[in-house]
DNA sequence: GATATGACGTCAT
DNA sequence: CATGACGCCATAT
């Protein structure tokens, strides 16, 4: 099988499919969509996707703790997104326990039992 | 192959 | 809580 001429890093298609996954009114972290794309540790690469490929929900993409990586106008822009979606801030940042997205197949530290 | 880059994450101060 | 330093890792050059 020849591969198309134009490959394109797998990486990016996979956390574009993830991204658009992140249903209205909920948001995900870069670290948690790089491991739900099947690449943990990512996170850097997931901002450059979110970058280079448009029409994602880019505005529900966060950092660790619900905070918001982008600065200046873009980072008020993404803030009045989320907010016209029906997310609220807790100052600074977003009560991830609410509004964080839980991708299906994507196992977090789940309570299984005890341990 | 080596270096630089980045809308990150985590820990130390 | 703010800042700095370091680790991480696929892409681009």
């Amino acid at each position: 099988m020849k591969r198309p001429p134009t490959s394109k890093p797998p990486i990016a298609a996979a956390v574009a499919a993830v991204i658009r996954q992140i249903p209205r009114g909920r948001v995900a972290t870069y670290g948690a969509v790089a491991e739900a794309a099947g690449y943990p540790r990512c996170a850097r690469h997931v901002s450059k996707v979110l970058k280079q490929v448009p029409g994602l929900p880019w505005q529900r993409v966060l950092g660790a703790g619900g905070r918001i990586s982008l600065s200046g106008e873009y980072g008020f822009e993404q803030r009045f997104l989320l907010e016209a979606e029906g997310v609220r801030f807790k100052g600074r940042r977003i009560d991830l326990t609410k509004y964080e997205h839980h991708f299906p197949g994507t196992r977090r530290n789940v309570f299984s039992g005890r341990r």
